[in-house]
DNA sequence: TGGCTAGTTAAGTCCACAGGCTGTA
DNA sequence: ACTACAGCCTGTGGACTTAACTAGC
């Protein structure tokens, strides 16, 4: 275990899941945990450089290294008062398959690790992704540009990030991720409004919600810019003025759709309230425009809790495991299944919207019925005897036995 | 309000078998 | 250390079954 990737056996292994007890390479990390649903819930964080076996804990800004538990406390323990005094940094885990671009925003050092540690061709290949890359997108599923971040500790300094690079740095500016997330970074801003958000993260209820974002990646680019008013049933404009307003959420809110069904998952921790719901979209202004906060998948949860009169914001912590199950008190569910959010402003376009509302329900009804979801073919070449395979009923049936269903030929043999 | 029925939706099961994987010689 | 082999296990898609859920009475 360790330094070469578990999976390939050819890349240098630099992060480590704890769920797989493995050690893999950023090419198959990503690659292994897009596989499905549940694997991309398996948290990883950096490996430690020191041994090579344990998931990092801390990054020591002197010295440059990663450092499982173990390993920190033999170099910066009481022992060696010198490298105690050694600036660190605590490292996020993260579930999903972030891009390099993402794992910098959440390790602000991981292009420092890949340029000095002498990148692989697979990391050099992630280091162009970027979120916005359809082709990427494409070639790792649909949903693959989801991270979470799980670091209680980390938490309150994420929340201190400035807006605009939390909200709009990852989704238009691959590989510049917002500034270091270092614990010893001041915090506690002037800015006393709570921060809804959260670098390189977006909210649990978008980190697992693979229906939701599978809708943003629907077929044909549904999502295009100029597909807004087919499918919300508002104008771009007034897009706009709802994320402005509200945030994505109200535009969202008008849809009573996946969200509702999902689990709020892969969240980060401190429930935050506030009394309107500005706050709960800091960024979203003129600054973001609508596609690239679609395309962004950075907001954090939003749960508006009526029964309290107010915008409650809940991060979840995740301290150790985890599940969707922690997520589901919140209310966002009930939220989304109500319909347009508290915030959303009454407009005199209601009755045209609901009308729109409606058929875009049902177009988005019809797609959801249709597509399929993020199963991943593993083996094309089971696939491809799989598909022309004799059938009875659905089954397969023995070489030579009489079938009703022959996918090449659509014919029966009785 | 609770119970029943009918309709809808989602998840699970089954099948054969090539090829991957593991252990042994 | 390497190769060859045997045997077990996995994964693949369509039809069907079962369970869970919803709506109406």
């Amino acid at each position: 275990m360790g330094y070469i990737c578990d999976f390939c056996g050819e890349q240098r292994s630099m992060v480590y899941c704890r769920s797989d007890a493995a050690c893999l390479c950023l090419s198959c990390d990503r690659n292994v945990h897009s596989a499905n649903a549940l694997s991309k819930r398996h948290s990883r964080t950096l490996l430690c450089e020191r041994c090579n076996s344990q998931p990092a804990l801390v990054r020591c800004s002197e010295e440059k290294v990663s450092l499982c538990q173990n390993c920190d406390w033999i170099g910066h323990g009481n022992s060696t008062p010198s490298a105690s005094t050694h600036k660190k940094q605590t490292i996020n885990c993260y579930s999903g398959c972030p891009s390099a671009a993402e794992l910098s925003s959440i390790w602000s050092f991981v292009l420092d690790i890949q340029s000095a540690g002498g990148e692989s061709a697979c990391e050099q290949e992630l280091g162009l992704m970027s979120i916005t890359d359809n082709g990427i997108k494409n070639s790792w599923g649909p949903n693959e540009d989801t991270v979470s971040v799980s670091d209680g500790v980390e938490t309150s300094n994420i929340r201190d990030v400035d807006k605009s690079s939390a909200w709009v740095g990852t989704s238009t500016t691959p590989g510049l991720g917002p500034a270091p997330q270092n614990l010893e970074r001041p915090t506690g801003s002037a800015n006393n409004a709570p921060k809804l958000y959260c670098t390189g993260t977006k909210g649990p209820e978008f980190c697992e919600d693979d229906d939701f974002y599978e809708d943003f990646n629907m077929d044909e680019m549904d999502l295009n810019i100029e597909n807004y008013e087919e499918l919300f049933g508002v104008t771009l404009n007034h897009s706009e003025e709802l994320l402005e307003n509200g945030g994505i959420d109200s535009l969202f809110g008008t849809m009573d759709m996946s969200a509702a069904e999902s689990n709020c998952q892969g969240a980060v921790a401190a429930e935050v309230s506030s009394v309107g719901p500005v706050n709960a979209m800091p960024a979203c202004s003129n600054a973001a425009s609508a596609d690239s906060m679609v395309s962004a998948k950075t907001e954090p949860i939003l749960c508006f809790n009526a029964k309290q009169g107010h915008s409650s914001l809940s991060f979840s912590n995740l301290t150790g495991e985890s599940n969707g199950g922690d997520y589901q008190d919140c209310d966002a569910s009930s939220m989304r299944l109500m319909g347009e959010p508290p915030w959303c402003h009454p407009c005199p376009e209601a009755s045209y919207t609901s009308a729109n509302r409606s058929n875009a329900v049902m177009r988005y009804k019809e797609k959801k019925k249709n597509r399929k979801f993020d199963k991943r073919v593993r083996y094309a070449s089971r696939k491809a005897r799989a598909d022309v395979r004799r059938r009875v009923k659905g089954r397969f049936v023995k070489a030579g036995d009489a079938y009703d269903y022959d996918p090449l030929n659509q014919t029966r043999s009785y």
